[in-house]
DNA sequence: ATATGATTGAAACGATTGTATGAATGATAC
DNA sequence: GTATCATTCATACAATCGTTTCAATCATAT
C-alpha cells in the first residue's frame, strides 16, 4: 500500500481512538506528516477513511473468531457445543487483538449508533452475530430464542463497555482493575457471561425480594 | 423555571438523544423556537447546557436508586443483602425511568469518555458506584474485591449497551427483542447479572475447552 | 405612568470545518 | 530524454460552528 495512505490510516486510527471520531482532517494530516489534500485523494472522503480504518481492524478479528468457532464445531461433532469455548471464540479475538488502539477505537464505534455505524453494523457485525447466535443455540438448546439473544446482547455490552473504558478503568477503580491483562480479563468475562447464559429463565413475576 | 430555558432543555435533550452530542446550537434553538442567543444567555455555554440536561435526568434516577437501596438495607438488618434486590435497585430506576429520551441520552453519555464525561462521571456516577459496590460486597461477602468490581462493570456494560441500542434492537433482531417492555427487560437483566455475580471465580488456568 | 432590570432579538464576529482546484513534483515506460 | 501518469503541494472555497454585541422589548415595582 502507498506510504502516505498508510501513514494516514495509522494517524487517523491513533487520533480517533484518543479523541473520538470528530477529529479534523487537518489534525490527521498533521499527525501523519502529509499534505491536507492527501485524505481526499487517497480516500474519497473523511467518512470513507473511517470505513477503511474500521474495516482494517475488524476484518482479521472476525476472521479469527470464525476460525475458532469452526475449530470448536469440527471437534464437537453432533454433541452440544461447549458454551465457554464459544464465548471465548467470540470474545478473545476482540479483547486480545494485537492492535495498539483497537480497544478505544472499537469501543467508540460500538457506542455511537449514527448513520455510518449502522452501515458498519450490517457489513461487519451482523454476520458474526448471526453465526454466533446459531452456535449459542447449539450450546444451549433448551434456552428460548428471545432469552438467548438478550443474553448475547448483555454479553456484548459487557465487552464493549470494558473496551470503551479501558483507558480509565484502572484510575477510577483505584488500581483494582487492570485491563492490560487481557488474558485474565477474557477468562473473567467468559465466566461471567457463561453463568449469565445459564441463569434460570425468569418467569413473569416480580423478582425475588426476600432473603438471600 | 423560565419558559425559554425549559424549551431549550427539552429541545436539546430531544436532539441530543436522537442525533448525538454534536448538534449545533442553531438546530437546538430552531427546534425550541427561541432565539439563537438564548442558549448563551440562560446557560453560559453549550457545554454547560449539556451538563444541565444530564443532571436534570440523572439526579432523580440516582435518588430513587439510593432510596431503594436504603429500603433494602433497612429491612435486611445484619444479614447478607439479597443480591437480586440490590441489582434491581441499581438497574430498575435507570431502565424504567419515565423520561422519554432518557435511554439514548444516557446511553450516549456513558459511551463517550471525553473530557466532559469524566466530569459527569465523578459528579453523578462515582458516588453511586461506590455506594452500590459496598452493597454488593454485603451481598457477596466471599467474592474477592477485584472480581466483584469487574462483575459490576460487566453489569453496567450490559445496561449501557441496551440503553444505547434501544432504538435499533428491535429491527436488527427481527422483532425478537422488545426493549419497550422495561419491566421484563429489567427482570432478564437482573437474572443475567445475578448469575454472573455468583459465577465461580476463575482460576489462573485456561478456560474449559472440552465437552460441555 | 415611569423607571429599572430581565429577557429577547437580529446581526455579525473570528475560527474551523470538509472539500476542490490547479500547478508542481515524482516515478515509470518507451 | 521525453512522454505519461500518479502523487504531492499550497491555496482557496463555501459552509457551519460557538459566541458576542447591542438595540429592542418585556415585565415589574414604585
Amino acid at each position: 500500500m502507498n506510504d502516505t495512505k498508510l501513514r494516514i490510516l495509522d494517524a487517523a486510527e491513533r487520533l480517533f481512538a484518543q479523541q473520538g471520531f470528530d477529529v479534523s482532517i487537518r489534525a490527521i494530516t498533521d499527525e501523519a506528516g502529509v499534505n491536507l489534500a492527501a485524505v481526499n485523494y487517497h480516500f474519497q472522503s473523511k467518512e470513507a477513511l473511517l470505513d477503511a480504518i474500521i474495516a482494517r481492524r475488524i476484518e482479521p478479528v472476525n476472521k479469527r473468531r470464525l476460525e475458532m468457532l469452526d475449530a470448536i464445531e469440527a471437534r464437537t461433532g453432533d454433541r452440544p457445543l461447549p458454551l465457554e469455548a464459544v464465548l471465548e471464540a467470540f470474545l478473545a479475538p476482540v479483547l486480545e487483538a494485537p492492535f495498539e488502539h483497537f480497544k478505544p477505537l472499537i469501543g467508540r464505534m460500538y457506542s455511537v449508533p449514527e448513520e455510518f455505524i449502522k452501515r458498519v453494523f450490517h457489513v461487519h457485525l451482523a454476520p458474526i452475530v448471526v453465526r454466533f447466535d446459531a452456535a449459542f443455540a447449539r450450546a444451549l438448546p433448551d434456552l428460548p430464542e428471545s432469552e438467548r439473544i438478550w443474553r448475547l446482547y448483555f454479553s456484548i455490552g459487557a465487552m464493549v463497555h470494558v473496551m470503551n473504558w479501558s483507558r480509565v478503568l484502572r484510575p477510577i477503580s483505584n488500581g483494582v482493575l487492570d485491563p492490560s491483562d487481557t488474558r485474565a480479563l477474557m477468562r473473567r468475562m467468559v465466566a461471567f457471561a457463561a453463568a449469565g447464559f445459564r441463569a434460570p429463565v425468569v418467569e413473569n413475576q416480580p423478582v425475588h425480594r426476600g432473603t438471600n
